[in-house]
RNA sequence: GUGGGUGUAGCUCAGCUGGUCAGAGUGCCGGGUUGUGGCCCCGGAGGUCGAGGGUUCGAACCCCUUCACUCACCCCA
């Protein structure tokens, strides 16, 4: 038979790597949790519209890479690419803004993108996503910006660069998209191929190649910066403000550019250098128009999404078996072993993490399977121990080993597991 | 979608210019102790050398095709 593989791109998480997934989302809920951010949980299928509508016609995810396709009643429907439109959606379908002023929420599941997979990027892959709905003012954004760094260094990374922009608003933007196409038009024939059709679908993308060519023309280009209204600039420079009041260290990069439509204002991305070229654990920004532009009222929101393998993959690796077991029970002949199969479900049952072999294995086999299982404690017993009604009961660290009686075994050993 | 690299035991890999080339380490199972784990010693199981085709007396090795993985571009978390 020819076995079956897991689709290109989608990834087992084995124990060992859920764990510390585990471990991470449970950092992840106690910091947003101090901050005041619930969790909400939506679907990972919306109708395609929502995501063409919410990151625009013309970004790479919705022309090239969302996985859309027919329901059977023929309604187009999509695996979603990222979770902020879904949450809106579903801030907007509840009338969460109207029980409440300002709406903090959180996220954590799988994005599917159908991209070529390389280190860090994959086509299933899980994001932390936080939404803060309700309020414009600058502290929101230095709010959420403090506790994304407040988290990822928590969940344990280290050499962080945390980059911001802004991208201006409505009535600023459009001047400096302006701006660019004039001076892209000057000197269109340095640029790449990708770059010219960009410069009709989306100028402000031609700062983002890495072309050496057209890095080299962008370098001469205004930056958003200097076209910023007298609204942006001065958001964008109490941003600044809060955030060195919070102690927290940035780098404004003025050619950033996100590859979502509906960012204004507030732009920002944090890097690291674990991860080869796929270089950002998390990325976010301010969508003062989304809510409304998705049929909602006129809510400012900030958000981000952390990259949840990248975050993982940023972290030590970690070589000692985590997975314990409290008791092996080693039980020699059919009649202990019949005893230590009741006696093992019990203790389960009781909280104990127990184990046994049903194969009537020699005693050196359990005791290596023991070990093997990282169990505190052996529990041994065969003919002699039920004739003696006391069995053996080692501590595999310290060697000690003790006699319990068979009568009342199940409470006393509970007891000494417990208390240990 | 485009380019480079790699596919040999569960895992990490060696295998020179085609001629004992089916190997090592590790892991697994068993034994050394008729009832005691880790260290050590000994033994064993496990691979149609990614798949298909071709060249040749002979292919893991050369050629073609294909698939997968991987890195990078594009883009993003």
């Amino acid at each position: 038979m020819e076995k079956i593989t897991a689709i290109r791109g989608f990834k087992d998480i084995l124990p060992r790597d859920a764990s510390v997934f585990r471990e991470v989302e449970s950092i992840a809920r106690q910091v947003f949790t101090s901050f005041g951010f619930k969790e909400i949980r939506v679907p990972i299928i919306e109708k395609t519209e929502l995501f063409k509508r919410s990151i625009g016609e013309t970004t790479d995810i919705v022309e090239k890479e969302m996985y859309t396709f027919a329901d059977r009643d023929n309604e187009n429907i999509t695996l979603r690419p990222e979770a902020t439109a879904s949450v809106i959606r579903a801030y907007i379908e509840h009338n969460m803004s109207a029980a409440e002023q300002i709406t903090k929420l959180f996220t954590i599941g799988p994005m599917f993108r159908r991209e070529r997979p390389q280190k860090g990027r994959f086509r299933q892959f899980n994001q932390i996503d936080v939404e803060l709905f309700g309020d414009d003012k600058p502290q929101s954004d230095a709010e959420v910006i403090f506790m994304l760094m407040h988290f990822l260094i928590s969940a344990g990374l280290n050499s962080l660069q945390l980059e911001i922009n802004s991208l201006g608003c409505n009535s600023c933007r459009p001047l400096f998209s302006k701006a660019i196409v004039d001076f892209l038009k000057g000197s269109e024939k340095n640029l790449c191929p990708d770059c010219q059709r960009r410069i009709h679908t989306n100028p402000l993308r031609v700062f983002d190649c890495k072309v050496e060519t057209c890095a080299a023309t962008i370098a001469q280009a205004p930056v958003i910066l200097d076209f910023l209204c007298d609204n942006c600039k001065d958001h964008f420079g109490q941003v600044k403000s809060f955030l060195n009041d919070l102690e927290m260290p940035f780098v404004i990069n003025a050619r950033m550019v996100r590859g979502l439509d509906y960012y204004t204002k507030t732009a920002f991305e944090v890097k690291t250098n674990a991860l080869g070229a796929q270089n950002a654990v998390a990325g976010g920004g301010r969508y003062n128009g989304l809510v409304s532009f998705l049929g909602g009222p006129e809510v400012p929101g900030i958000g981000f999404a952390v990259g949840f393998e990248r975050l993982v993959a940023c972290l030590p690796e970690d070589e000692n078996n985590n997975f314990k077991t409290d008791l092996f029970i080693a039980a020699l002949g059919a009649k202990a072993q019949k005893i230590a199969f009741g006696l093992t479900n019990r203790l389960r049952v009781a909280g104990i993490s127990a184990e046994m072999d049903y194969a009537d294995k020699s005693l050196k086999a359990q005791m290596k399977r023991a070990d093997k299982l990282n169990s505190s404690f052996a529990l041994i017993f065969g003919d002699k121990e039920i004739e003696e009604k006391q069995v053996l009961l080692r501590n595999m660290q310290t060697k000690n080993q003790q006699t319990v009686p068979l009568d009342g075994l199940l409470e006393s050993i509970i007891k000494i597991i417990k208390e240990r």
